[in-house]
DNA sequence: AAAATATATCTCGACGTCGAGATACTTGCC
DNA sequence: GGCAAGTATCTCGACGTCGAGATATATTTT
């Protein structure tokens, strides 16, 4: 099945004959799928009352295991957003009860982020819907496919992912 | 080489063995790498004096080929965002007189959006920049590898392109 | 040919993100 | 111990996006 970017390489290559466009193959696919994602994701979340958003945090810190804490510094590089941000999901997220703030012991300059019960409920809920739509996406690949594309994925985040940066 | 995800992944197997979360690992490498690229274009692009969503539009002009014009609802499909926001675009980008709005002979509900020619310069200019990086960024993989990723990807952008929604 | 429906674009207020700088505490070094 | 450099988080103004509604024109129906 052909898709936009395959009209967007043919273009290219007839507009730009001199230029090799191969890699807009892979990348722009990945920022295209990317946005669809975020959009059906959106939708998916709405029925439970939910922003994406909100699910990111939640559910890093549901993974984090009991008593469900991580700092605001880890779950930036988990959500990839800035600092600036991140304080700003806090507090929208403690004025609705799903998360706590907590001095940390061990460092003065620190905060932990908690989830309460009603937190914790609102993530394992979401995620379960989230699988259920993924999966649907993914049925156009066999299993050993989605393990083949994982597979290239991980070589390309990787890099990103283990720099200091 | 492990990255984020693995470590994503692992931790709801051991928070919620029950579920099955195996998509996870093809959609959130896609959701976290497109991310990544966002930064790392916006990088690229700030070389040339350009914000990434002045790229996406100058582009698809560029590409339509002589004489460069696409209807606001054209670039809408190609750059996936909102009426909203095209128009709010386009009015930047003729303000920076890379853009001109001409009325559409055909209809007179609709306008077209014409590069002008310092905006083609900048179209040509910031797509060789592109793929530079782009390239750096696939050099982990072999050409065949490239390609089966490209193929695998169409599989899952084909039905969200390809529907009318 | 009039009415109803559909389409193309724009308007505008609400919202979330960014990012540079500020603050407060900690760590390493002399 | 005291000072310099490093780190964690927050503040806040600027900016881009969303999305529902408004407007104008086209197309279809009766």
């Amino acid at each position: 099945m052909e898709d936009e970017v395959d009209r967007l390489v043919a273009a290219w290559r007839r507009e730009r004959p001199d230029l090799d466009v191969e890699p807009l193959e892979v990348l722009s696919r990945v920022s295209r799928l990317a946005r669809h994602l975020d959009r059906a994701r959106r939708l998916a979340f709405a029925e439970v009352g939910l922003e994406p958003w909100e699910f990111d945090v939640l559910t890093a810190l549901r993974r984090a295991g009991a008593p469900y804490q991580l700092s605001p510094g880890a779950l930036l590089t988990q959500t990839l957003v800035t600092s600036g941000t991140m304080t700003n999901r806090i507090d929208r997220l403690a004025k609705k009860e799903l998360v706590e703030r907590l001095p940390d012991p061990s460092d003065r300059r620190g905060v932990l982020v908690r989830l309460t019960a009603n937190g914790r409920d609102k993530a394992d809920e979401s995620l379960a819907g989230l699988l259920t739509q993924e999966r649907a996406i993914l049925a156009e690949l066999s299993r050993a496919q989605r393990h083949e594309l994982a597979g290239l994925l991980r070589r390309l985040t990787g890099p990103f992912d283990n720099v200091p940066s």
